[in-house]
DNA sequence: GCATGATCATGC
DNA sequence: GCATGATCATGC
């Protein structure tokens, strides 16, 4: 059994015992009971590791784990991406929402930073196979500050990771933007997508046993929800190479909202010709596919992919481009799936599922009548949870079909919301589906119609 | 070489 | 005219 051999009132202390867990398990690194091995739910990791290595129970109140250190202690899950590089499973969910209590709070005292503003984050790696305490963590852990920088004066804990200024003032604006919907009585409204870097989850079971909570200035009962970083955040602490980014400035000075409204704004009602010029930038050749996206790239002034506030909030820029009836021209496609993959996995785990949950920037171009096409207009869109639903049901027939062994997917017919096409370089570019046969990659693909709804009621 | 965002082409 | 199939250019 492991020993107190750390201060429970030392951050630093409680870190150093954390920093011998990695590279195993609870269950090499501790002897676990009996009966906790044996147990088939073992519970949740983060308490086992309380419990077992920590030796520490936690207060069953609003104080952090560590109430002398002021710490709360995390446990949250990696996988390995295609390129090897290890991103969050899922969003790290950190403390639940009071709805009756939160209306009066303010962010510096409000229970969110009583009991977040240190964080100890444990990353494990995840394996539905591995049982949790069978599952090593496999990097080292680290502290995430929330006290403002200027309130710092030493920095001699070299492990604590000080969240930046203009990260911290975006997740206060997020916490008083979920605050404000309560104040509205549209607690009931809340979506993990209205905010940027931290959101309201959804917490609890879902479905026909979900309890409902009361809030306090509406009747109507609104779904339990916990403030989280969303996995892009996450992703974005991991890795740490921003500098290979550009940045759009967003932080204490300016929010989202107003940093598109500045980099799109003058040329909002001005043909492609038009803005083209202004940058000088033009088509690369005649069949430049890209260029719509492209050129929304040089409005933004980027170089990079995205800005990396857009990495850091999951947000994702698609480019529209409607005809003169105001209709999409096309489909919105998405990466190509693999179908040996699609059939092992689930919905959850799915990249579909990960990009329906990402925020997407809809940057909007229309051509006239006279063939004249303009830059319409630009805005920030999350698609709600019934479409993701009925995203869903799509993914699930593509995965039902394919372990059938039958290769007629989704067709647009289908459903309102989604379907199935080939996304390959050309005839060759194939992949092996389960029935044996190869076929040309896939890809999930929201429907024309979808998007012509979208903008419709987004007006 | 390949993933990605996107557009083109065809047949009903 | 539209759904579906096919493919393209780019950038890393």
């Amino acid at each position: 059994m492991t020993n107190h051999v750390y201060d429970k009132s030392s951050v630093s202390s409680i870190y150093e015992h954390a920093l011998k867990l990695t590279g195993y398990s609870l269950s090499e690194i501790t002897n676990l009971p009996v009966d906790i091995v044996n147990q088939r739910n073992r519970g949740d990791l983060g308490t086992l590791i309380e419990k077992f290595y920590f030796q520490h129970t936690p207060p069953n109140n609003s104080e952090p784990d560590f109430p002398e250190a002021g710490l709360e202690l995390k446990t949250t899950g990696l996988k390995k991406n295609a390129q090897g590089e290890f991103l969050a499973k899922e969003r790290l969910v950190l403390t639940m929402i009071n709805f009756q209590t939160i209306t009066k709070e303010e962010w510096n005292s409000s229970t969110f930073m009583r009991k977040c503003k240190k964080i100890l984050i444990l990353f494990y790696l995840f394996n539905k196979e591995t049982p949790v305490i069978d599952r090593k963590f496999i990097r080292k852990p680290m502290v995430l500050d929330f006290s403002p920088v200027e309130y710092q004066l030493k920095d001699d804990l070299k492990y604590v990771s000080r969240i930046p200024s203009g990260d911290l003032a975006v997740i206060e604006k997020d916490w008083y933007f979920i605050r404000q919907r309560v104040l509205d009585g549209k607690a009931h409204e809340i979506s993990e997508g209205d905010t940027f870097y931290l959101a309201a989850c959804r917490k609890g079971s879902g479905g026909e046993n979900e309890t409902l909570q009361s809030q306090p200035f509406s009747k109507e009962k609104a779904k339990t929800r916990a403030f989280s970083f969303k996995p892009s955040y996450i992703n974005r602490i991991l890795k740490a190479d921003n500098e290979n980014y550009d940045s759009l400035g967003i932080g204490q000075q300016l929010d989202f909202e107003q940093a598109v409204r500045i980099k799109f704004g003058k040329y909002i009602g001005k043909s492609i010709n038009e803005i083209s010029k202004t940058l000088n930038f033009y088509k690369l050749s005649n069949n430049h596919k890209g260029f719509h996206r492209d050129l929304t790239n040089r409005i933004l002034s980027i170089k990079s992919k995205k800005p990396v506030e857009f990495e850091k909030a999951g947000i994702e820029i698609k480019t529209i481009r409607l005809n003169s009836k105001g209709l999409p021209r096309e489909s919105m496609s998405f990466p190509a799936f693999n179908f040996m993959e699609i059939i092992e996995q689930q919905w959850e785990d799915s990249i579909f599922f990960s990009k329906l949950e990402n925020k997407f920037l809809f940057v909007v171009y229309k051509t006239y009548e006279n063939g004249n096409e303009v830059l319409e207009r630009v805005f920030f869109w999350n698609m709600p949870y019934r479409d993701r639903l009925e995203a869903r049901r799509v993914w699930e027939l593509t995965k039902t079909r394919l372990i059938a062994k039958n290769n007629n997917l989704p067709a647009a017919s289908e459903s309102y919301v989604a379907h199935v096409r080939p996304k390959g370089r050309d005839s060759k570019d194939l992949a092996l589906t389960p029935s044996g046969e190869m076929k040309v990659k896939q890809c999930f693909w929201l429907n024309k119609n979808y998007i012509a709804d979208v903008l419709t009621s987004s007006e």
